[in-house]
DNA sequence: AGCACGCCGACT
DNA sequence: GTCGGCGTGCTC
């Protein structure tokens, strides 16, 4: 309805959709008043859509050439995302080249976003059937049985995806009334105690008792709760009251009916701990000087860089760095690379400080993340350290004075598919600047980047070289599986070397890790008459190998078919498995060592909440002798009794087409290695590889750092690459080959126009088409001096001219800025 | 990103 | 003739 008066009051608000621009809403005094920037507010948006928008600006301006739309309504009583917030997603969505929607949708527990949808009620004023069409009819009829539908329901009545005109025409004829429903999707966890009725004093209750003579259970369930209630003085649940009196929900309900009880709930939080909590471990001389040297450098620079070799107990001295802050009342986040991994430090550290560490990632239910995002919100004792992946960078912190970026080297910090496509590790540092807070980079295997700013002197430095209890680094022995393979000492894919390390191991009761990177590499099948392999209809790959459900799967786009038993092409039924992956290695492994027990890791049999962790325990406990896995296997476990790790191929890790492949694969074995000989014993770590004299190979098996450090740092340099260069990246992406192909020579001539010779592209992906799309990269590389600002500013200025192409604009135009 | 509007093919 | 396809343009 338009306001009499009009307003003068606007608010811009950010909306959960990707468009470039903010929205102005206009609202009355009394609102103007009351909303702080950082609440919600629902909003009409087209014509038919409710968003939950979030208020950036609170303003008298009014817009031009519109008339703004009032506010539908204030959802929030005071702000959930703070000022600190805002400066840090205006810094990503400049950096990155994203809306703010982008980043307020990936930002906010899904749970704040409201849903609305659209209830069908019947209008019971309506009578005449006949003026019905037979789609109508049914729907009617439906409203008969249900007093109301939604839209989804609307089209499984009728059969068709569009519906709205049915209802539209419904509607008009008056047979439907329509009512947009909004609600909140987070429900507080409710636990529901039992009190007796206040009718019931002490003079009554023996009367009571007396009624319930007959009713055996009741009465006994009534004493009990006496008894419960006379030595615990506390609520009484109503699960504990069941136990105690070992009675039934329904004797329990038939007191309630009957007045004698009555039930009533509390609000509880989702997340407990409840554990104990022990002191800190004493640091050794070299954890100590360590830590002296950060505080020392955290003096004069913000960033400081922890290079600590694998094992060298770097958590202790991070332990001892969130205690002091704490203790100086500062909040800490502590980032790491896939949190699901890490169970042993989540348990780790709330030894350390029990109740106040909060965890957050994604495989905690939408409404857990909304606790800890509260929790956090209020500043509350249980949430002053939070642990978490990437988008824990998000959380509403008020008050951070440190912040611990761990593996800083894990290129999973860099969030790829939907925007912002941020790097979690670069972003940290940004908020540590917004929070004045200290950052901490920490890794066994320091990323290039990091460790140039560190040489430069941008970050502190500072190194651990011992390991913890003394132990050494292991022995690291490089398999040269090319002669193996000519002097036919070669079993399936492990050597006459690995095998007889696996069996001493094995025979000393200690345990092994078997790393198979990549499970793209995985078998396909492939027909041995024609040679051609099956292919997803989808995407430009092949289909690979799913034993254990013996299907056959795309990793790009998750279609999936049953395993087939003659060849698509010829009709042959001469198929065979190529490539291998770690179904594989686990059954040729069961083959040659039939008594042990043997596991694997990867993204199959890890799925679930509780995957990984069951893996990890049994391997723990010692139920299996020898764990097969992948790069997850990598990633800060510490398992005491393991003294071989085996890498089967290093090789298809060392050729992956990218200019990191080879820091990647020193990283990787480095990182893999350490998990061999972690308590006493030296460990033995054996690298297969065709190409044993290859220079990472040759570092990691000396454990030189520094040395690929400065030979990849020349590299980098000599092709223009990052620390260097900077990277952009575009990828274009279409159902039309033709269009694509177009657009993507139409803007490399356009990019190379201005930015000359630092265009590389428009080249094809290997993969070319991932669900049904074809797919155009191009990269942009800034060299050191270039104005990143002006660069970004020439880049959308590209975009907006490529999308006033009409023939282009259909085009998914996406950029990637740092991809890597 | 949705979603409505609008213009063309294959069905009753 | 209509239903339903998706290209085009807009959303405060």
């Amino acid at each position: 309805m338009p306001s009499i008066i009009s307003s003068i009051h606007y608010v811009n608000v950010i909306l959960p959709i990707p468009l470039p621009k903010l929205f102005t809403y206009s609202i009355t005094e009394a609102e103007a008043e009351f909303l702080q920037k950082g609440m919600r507010v629902a909003v009409e948006f087209g014509k038919s859509k409710i968003y939950t928008a979030l208020v950036f600006e609170i303003h008298t301006t009014a817009p031009n050439g519109y008339e703004a739309k009032e506010i539908h309504q204030i959802l929030d009583e005071k702000p959930i995302v703070n000022s600190k917030q805002l400066s840090l997603w205006q810094w990503m969505s400049d950096y990155y080249m994203c809306t703010l929607g982008d980043i307020y949708r990936a930002a906010l527990p899904s749970a704040f976003l409201l849903e609305s949808e659209t209830a069908i009620l019947k209008n019971e004023l309506f009578t005449d059937e006949t003026v019905l069409t037979n789609d109508e009819f049914l729907v009617f009829e439906a409203l008969g049985y249900q007093s109301e539908l939604n839209v989804n329901q609307v089209i499984d009545i009728v059969g068709k995806k569009t519906v709205l005109p049915l209802l539209k025409s419904m509607l008009e004829k008056e047979v439907i009334l329509i009512k947009e429903r909004i609600y909140e999707q987070y429900k507080p966890k409710l636990i529901k105690y039992i009190r007796l009725e206040t009718k019931y004093n002490s003079d009554k209750l023996q009367d009571l008792l007396e009624s319930l003579n007959k009713a055996k259970k009741q009465r006994e369930a009534l004493l009990a709760y006496f008894q419960l209630d006379v030595s615990s003085k506390k609520p009484i649940k109503v699960t504990e009251l069941e136990k105690h009196s070992g009675t039934s929900s329904a004797v329990i309900k038939a007191l309630v009916e009957k007045g004698v009880f009555e039930y009533y709930f509390i609000q509880t939080d989702r997340i407990n701990f409840d554990g104990a909590v022990s002191n800190l471990k004493r640091l050794n001389e070299f954890q100590l000087k360590a830590l002296s040297e950060i505080e020392e450098s955290f003096q004069h620079k913000s960033v400081t860089l922890l290079h600590g070799i694998t094992s060298s107990g770097k958590t202790e001295v991070y332990a001892e760095l969130i205690k002091k802050t704490l203790g100086a009342g500062k909040q800490v986040l502590y980032l790491l690379p896939e949190i699901a991994l890490t169970t042993q430090l989540v348990e780790r550290l709330e030894t350390y400080f029990g109740g106040s560490v909060a965890v957050f990632h994604s495989k905690y239910s939408m409404n857990e993340r909304v606790e800890v995002w509260n929790n956090v919100l209020e500043n509350k004792p249980k949430a002053q350290i939070v642990l978490g992946a990437r988008s824990s960078l998000f959380l509403p912190f008020s008050n951070l004075g440190l912040i611990v970026v761990d593996e800083e080297h894990e290129t999973s910090y860099k969030q790829f598919d939907p925007a912002p496509r941020y790097h979690a590790r670069d972003s940290a540092i940004v908020l540590g600047n917004i929070h004045q807070a200290k950052v901490l980079l920490g890794s066994a295997t320091p990323s290039i980047e990091s460790y140039q700013n560190a040489k430069e002197a941008k970050y502190g430095l500072v190194n651990i070289n011992r390991r913890h209890g003394n132990v050494l680094l292991p022995e690291i022995e490089l398999v040269d599986i090319k002669e193996k393979h000519r002097k036919k000492r070669m079993t399936g894919h492990f050597s006459d070397r690995l095998l007889q390390l696996i069996r001493e191991t094995l025979d000393a009761k200690e345990q092994v890790i078997l790393f198979q990177n990549r499970r793209g590499f995985s078998p396909i099948v492939e027909c041995g008459t024609c040679g051609i392999a099956p292919e997803c209809p989808n995407c430009d790959v092949s289909l690979t190998y799913h034993k254990f459900k013996n299907e056959l799967r795309c990793h790009y786009c998750g279609y999936h078919k049953a395993m087939i038993n003659t060849c698509g092409a010829c009709g042959s039924e001469n198929l065979s498995n190529k490539g291998f992956g770690t179904e594989q290695i686990e059954l040729e492994l069961k083959e040659l060592f039939p008594n042990i027990a043997v596991g694997r890791m990867d993204l199959d049999t890890t799925r679930g909440k509780y995957g990984y962790q069951k893996i990890i325990s049994k391997f723990q406990s010692q139920e299996i002798d020898v764990l097969v896995g992948t790069q997850m296997l990598s990633k800060g476990l510490d398992f005491s009794n393991v003294t071989l790790v085996g890498v089967l191929n290093a090789d298809n890790m060392l050729n992956f087409p990218d200019f990191r492949a080879h820091e990647r694969t020193f990283h990787m074995m480095v990182q893999v290695s350490g998990r061999s000989g972690r308590s006493k014993k030296q460990g033995r770590v054996a690298i297969q590889s065709f190409n044993p004299y290859h220079q990472i190979l040759q570092q990691v098996s000396t454990n030189s750092y520094e040395e690929m450090f400065s030979e990849q740092l020349q590299e980098r340099w000599q092709y223009h690459y990052p620390p260097y260069y900077r990277i952009i990246k575009i990828t274009l992406k279409h159902r039309d080959y033709q269009k694509v192909d177009a657009g993507a020579i139409w803007l490399g001539k356009s990019l190379v126009n201005i930015f000359k010779e630092n265009i590389l592209g428009p080249s094809v992906p290997s993969v070319s088409r991932v669900r049904n799309e074809y797919i155009r990269t191009l990269v942009l590389k800034i060299p050191p001096k270039q104005s990143l600002k002006t660069t970004k500013e020439n880049i959308t200025r590209i975009k907006n001219i490529f999308q006033a192409v009409k023939d282009f604009r259909p085009i998914k135009f996406i950029v990637d800025v740092d991809n890597y």
